[in-house]
DNA sequence: ACTCTTGATGAAAGCGCTTTCATCCAAGGA
DNA sequence: TCCTTGGATGAAAGCGCTTTCATCAAGAGT
């Protein structure tokens, strides 16, 4: 006789002496089966060393106990660290994650939901609010709840989770404006198709505005995510001759770029140029000058998610918008500009690695 | 009349005017159907906007295009990059990936992979050689093809794919060594359960060993992957007293801790201490001083794990071990030893925040 | 002209499970 | 004592697809 190399759900029944019905129901559903009959159902599975068949499960039940998270990248920390923490709340509820990623590209990250909804996902996560119309047609077609992290919708069209990026990025803006810096750059991620980098260069500029200060289109350069393109970015904006006393970066890996430049050229962080961060990895308190930037609470969120998506996939209602409080951490990268005669020179076509020639330490704040 | 949400192959084959037998053929081996009929079925699968029923599928053809990588975490780079190459590869070949973590904690790795056999994966990546033995009991019972990765099994009892740890970090102490270091220090992840960490340390110790040098007991700290545990663990062996050359860090973020704490205590690196990373990661080469670490070629590895599975599933024949080239890169953080007086004396009980007395610049190497 | 291939298609049997729906039996009510 | 009620179990119908296997033309071979 042929024996099959694993054991099926019939298999288990027959060994328990029950109907296949009966056995599914003292998984499924244990206080609807004597609890003789359980338990002699349960030695069996042991026995057999049992294992459900997760795609007849979800054939016969329409549905398939896993959950879809996308996200533009897993480099950068942020959304590696909450994909873990969303993994383990999920896993705990008897979920399995499928993950996927598309670098900010929007038709990619079509096709990636399009593979998640085909794997019949009971949920999907997605980050920010700039998607593909075709995405949210698929979404829609296929009946499949989503979630928005990372970002609010005001509208409330979506479920969100997240925070304001715009308000949190005026709050930069803010307390380098209360040190009294009124010449501004910043270094942000690409904004086309990324809303949050693009909300949190408006909300700089919103801040600025309401003090009549400007953020010139010259002083905002858009790069990609690397330490390397940050560097080269504050490289650029000196060598060009930009003038200003206050950076503020898009996001951490960012800022760490222009103070590892920063450093390299002689440029003195705080004193002669104030840089500040966004999402507070944990670099950016250990680094030195300690990072100013705004906290997100990272691993919050994957739980947050976690937990509004099985309720929604229970059955269950949630408000359509979830806030996260986000806060700025004032440490050691930002001061008050220094005055005039100790401003940084742009260098000059030597390379620019040269310090610069006025570099003055100026006392502590 | 009620309509469904969606379409099923079904509705495609009436739609087409086909039988359903050949609607699927259409889809799955456009070959043996009649281009004429064929292009009537996509047509109907446009117009319908069919999605197939990945479940469905899976059960009827007992495979379920899904594989799955069990990582210890997300929160090194290293493991972030690989899985994120790893996806992409395997989704242009029409397959989805399920990620797990487990946090070095082998009895949760088990869990999450019992959930991965359950959901019918195709094939497990796996990271190191560390495993319950339960876990190795669960694949052959499913009999899942499963791959090692990021470590060799010399043994070629598994499948594996990665470099020797062992010798990568023996490289290390050599060239240390070649620099004429005599007493060293190493700050590890831990080493239970985690092979890949044991052999560092092992690989470390062999090289010396070959010179007649030691790396005692108390010279070797098993902290968390942390840059914070890496301060602590620096200043932990400072304040009691160690004298050491060169202190050997398990990967590139405990080796930033490291130098973040040498920074902070005033102790100049390379010339005062040495220090050496393990990965590569994009900050080594950034940071100042530049991290003298081994490369790994972390693309590579999720991309090379991607196409041996991949072969593997498809019934293919790939070599047992597969060895990939890793090699030092020689920066800023390592030159020779100082003389003994310029060397670190152990901070007093006053913090160990206070440079070295002793602190003297040598000239660069 | 007749059988033999060959290639395209269709019919039908599952894949392993969930989920009505029906059945059975013991206890409670009249 | 008979009938009702409800709890436990079993029978059976799918869930949407893949995959033999059978069928049927139409061209090839003799």
């Amino acid at each position: 006789m042929t024996r099959r190399p694993y054991a099926r759900l019939t298999d288990v029944a027959r060994a328990a002496g029950v109907s296949l019905s009966t056995a599914s129901r003292a998984l499924a559903e244990p206080d609807l089966v004597l609890p003789a009959t359980r338990s002699r159902i349960q030695d069996a599975v042991a026995r057999l060393g049992y294992v459900p068949h997760g795609a007849a499960r979800a054939l016969a039940s329409r549905r398939s106990r896993t959950i879809g998270a996308v996200v533009p990248t897993l480099e950068n920390p942020i959304f590696a660290t909450s994909i873990q923490t969303l993994h383990q709340r999920i896993a705990s509820a008897g979920y399995t994650l499928l993950v996927g990623s598309h670098g900010y590209d929007l038709d990619a990250e079509v096709q990636v939901v399009s593979a998640l909804v085909e794997r019949g996902v009971d949920g999907v996560l997605l980050v920010g609010l700039d998607h593909s119309p075709e995405l949210y047609r698929l979404l829609a077609k296929a009946a499949i709840p989503f979630e928005i992290t990372w970002a609010t919708d005001p509208s409330r069209i979506h479920y969100s989770l997240g925070f304001s990026n715009r308000l949190a990025a005026a709050s930069v803006a803010q307390h380098l404006m209360e040190l009294r810096h009124r010449e501004f750059a910043m270094i942000s991620g690409e904004t086309t198709s990324n809303d949050r980098a693009r909300e949190r260069v408006a909300g700089v500029r919103e801040a600025l505005a309401a003090h009549g200060l400007e953020l010139p289109a010259h002083r905002v350069l858009e790069i990609p995510f690397s330490i390397a393109a940050a560097r080269a970015a504050l490289g650029r904006l000196l060598d060009a001759g930009e003038r200003f006393t206050a950076l503020v970066c898009g996001n951490d890996v960012l800022a760490l770029g222009a103070l590892l430049e920063a450093a390299a050229r002689g440029i003195a962080v705080p004193h002669q140029l104030s840089v500040t961060g966004f999402d507070d990895i944990e670099l950016a308190s250990e680094f030195s000058p300690a990072l100013t930037t705004i906290h997100l609470p990272v691993a919050d969120i994957g739980h947050i998610a976690a937990e509004r998506m099985l309720t929604r996939i229970g059955g269950g209602e949630v408000p359509r918008l979830h806030e996260i409080p986000v806060h700025l951490v004032v440490r050691a990268s930002t001061a008050p500009p220094p005055r005039i005669n100790e401003r940084v020179r742009n260098s000059t076509k030597s390379g620019g690695r040269l310090p610069s020639r006025a570099a003055v330490r100026t006392g502590r704040r």
